[in-house]
DNA sequence: CGGTATCCGAATAGATACTG
DNA sequence: CAGTATCTATTCGGATACCG
């Protein structure tokens, strides 16, 4: 069953991977995983989210079937998000590859000063 | 040693997700991770990536120190990229990413017709 | 072969104003 | 409170032309 990395089966790959990879997204994800959130308090807890950015990243998350949205019909309107089985069975890869990036971002930065330096002296 | 997912930690994450999660970088690594390629090799194999774009994502991915380029003096010029070791350490974590996303692509492919559906259904 | 430089249209994201 | 609508600034990506 050795997985070939051909092209087709990267696609769905860079699909998440682009969800996931998209400026808030992981940050909601990071949040939800703790409990259930309402939309106002998730903006408030992610700076320089705009509103705007917040509906769609979450309506993004819903439409892959990763968050709910549960609206109290109370007044005034609350509306919560929470993940469902399939946004927690997420979050241990992406766990995985958070724990990655902690551990080596250090590394990271010290290749693109490097690089940086490297560029500005051949200028 | 319970990792708090406070918003600071995420930012690194957040930053190797939308390297990796950009358009071609992913199709990048993999072809990567099996043996080192040429430029023009690299172009060949991955459908519609362009000249323009493939020279970005390489130079981003050597910035970060994920790949090393080196040019051979020869008459044509042949330039191979290849993984370094963080390059490689990379692999792990994204596969398994990868491996989620495939398990679950159908899932979540369902769950876009089911919201798209409904979507509709509102109009 | 393996790029760089430039132009231009398309897609994104922020700010702002308005609403049930 | 939790959005939608609209406008605009910026970014991104493709096409093309040129270079060592």
């Amino acid at each position: 069953m050795k997985p070939r990395h051909t092209h087709e089966s990267c696609t769905p790959v860079r699909e998440i991977l682009a969800r996931v990879g998209d400026k808030w997204s992981i940050l909601v994800i990071m949040l939800l995983s703790e409990r259930p959130w309402r939309f106002n308090e998730l903006k408030r807890s992610i700076e320089g989210l705009s509103q705007r950015m917040l509906t769609l990243t979450l309506r993004n998350l819903e439409r892959d079937g990763l968050v709910t949205r549960t609206v109290y019909p109370t007044v005034p309107p609350s509306v919560e998000y929470a993940l469902t089985p399939l946004g927690e069975s997420l979050c241990g890869p992406v766990g995985a590859l958070g724990r990655w990036a902690l551990e080596n971002s250090p590394r990271i930065d010290s290749a693109r000063h490097r690089f940086d330096a490297a560029a500005k002296r051949k200028r």
